[in-house]
DNA sequence: GCCGGAATTTGACCGATGTCAAGTGCGGAT
DNA sequence: ATCCGCACTTGACATCGGTCAAATTCCGGC
């Protein structure tokens, strides 16, 4: 079983240059020519690696680099003025951190580690340096900040559209398919966050999410044995969470 | 009392270039170096008017051009597969429209005037060449969807977090700031959107819309008739909706 | 293998909000 | 001016999910 969201398969070696990366084609040079990516990576340097429940980035720190993770996941989320937290979301290989950060060049939320984590940095300086030379990249970006900006509104949508027992399984299928994408089991995975990591994201109480867990198991959609969940029935799964 | 959300001011000439616009600073050109604004115009037509109800963008339509809402307000909304509608959000004058489209060059929901509105519009040809050329365009672009991202993700942590009327107060004193910047007023105004409208963007139902309104007008917030809203005590209202 | 704290599950209860159903009033059309 | 339709308001009731509390399981350290 997948102990970790790793984007390393067994075997594969060291990845050492966009090109040669494993997560390429999710990640920023995933639709940019050969000779952009080129480009590209003499400008990513590695971040060193981080231990669970450190910060990748913290609220309001300046945006110095765009920051894409290389393995491990992690969450983003902020405290609001009374000091709740909200989990914006879950980042996992291959997908960029604190694209927020783009509206006043500092970030607006915090990101961290949910388990050991390793990540791409991309210094702003060299980003914009080659945004301004290529036009691959130009549109990459803006694609990114679209895809961002859409899922966070459809999202919202749906979560205030359908009740707990559905969000959680729109969470699950989603979680399966982004994994999937990353060559990794969709029925068979670990959650590397907590319950109340997920109520805070799905607008729900923790006690809520585990309830819907257990309705989900007695109803026979999955397996679930505290973070390790394996999905039964995924395509149906899909549809009972499913919306546009 | 103002009736519609328009950006001229009585005896504001005719708006015909960025730089005389009563709505530049609100605008794309709002940080732009002077040049570039010149750049930027004549690049820029003028949409013709469009009646209350008709769409701005058809969702699934190509992006060809990066609209611009000039007077009068429209919402932002798409339709989940089983058939309910979802308002994304309301854009006011000198807000861009359909953002989304940047991830797929398609429009990924629809935008609807709510009343009779003018809008400019930016080819995408033309704007593409721009953002090659200008630096501060392309910042000025990246803030825009990093701000609606922020925004969108807040906007989601706080509809979990509070109840309704609460939701309602921080709508209408998010109207109330944004009309404000306008040179409208902050305290009386007339919502060119329905209660329905109103709900399917906090994620409530009309009735409980409704309910919230009164709740307000009891507690001596506000003053309601139908749209028409008086704000008796703005600044405590933007506290009591108010969150980080 | 055992222990202790944290995460998770489960249960009981209550309140906010959705649902269904009447009213009410405003605005446009005749 | 009157009528009609639609948006809005208001009420009664059911229900989902939040809150508080307790039991159980998991996991890391010894």
């Amino acid at each position: 079983m997948n102990t970790r969201f790793h984007a390393k398969r067994a075997g594969t070696p060291e990845c050492v240059s966009c090109r040669d990366c494993a997560l390429r084609a999710l990640c920023l040079p995933g639709h940019l020519p050969l000779a952009e990516v080129h480009a590209l990576e003499r400008a990513v340097e590695r971040g060193r690696p981080l231990p669970a429940g450190s910060a990748l980035v913290h609220c309001g720190a300046p945006m110095h680099a765009l920051l894409v993770v290389r393995s491990g996941s992690a969450k983003s989320h902020s405290v609001t003025l009374d000091g709740v937290e909200q989990v914006h979301g879950f980042v996992l290989p291959g997908e960029a951190v604190g694209l927020e950060g783009f509206a006043a060049g500092v970030y607006s939320c915090d990101v961290t580690a949910l388990e050991p984590l390793e990540y791409c940095r991309m210094p702003m300086r060299g980003l914009e340096a080659l945004i301004e030379q290529l036009p691959g990249l130009r549109r990459e970006i803006l694609r990114l900040l679209g895809g961002a900006l859409d899922e966070s509104q459809r999202l919202r949508g749906q979560l205030s559209l359908c009740d707990a027992r559905n969000r959680v399984a729109r969470f699950l299928a989603d979680m399966s398919r982004r994994l999937a994408r990353r060559g990794l089991s969709p029925t068979e995975f670990r959650l590397s966050m907590s319950r109340r990591d997920i109520a805070r994201h799905l607008g729900l109480t923790l006690e809520t999410v585990s309830r819907s867990f257990g309705a989900l198991k007695r109803e026979g959609w999955l397996r679930v044995r505290a973070r390790d969940v394996t999905l039964l029935r995924p395509e149906a799964l899909a549809v009972i969470g499913g919306r546009a």
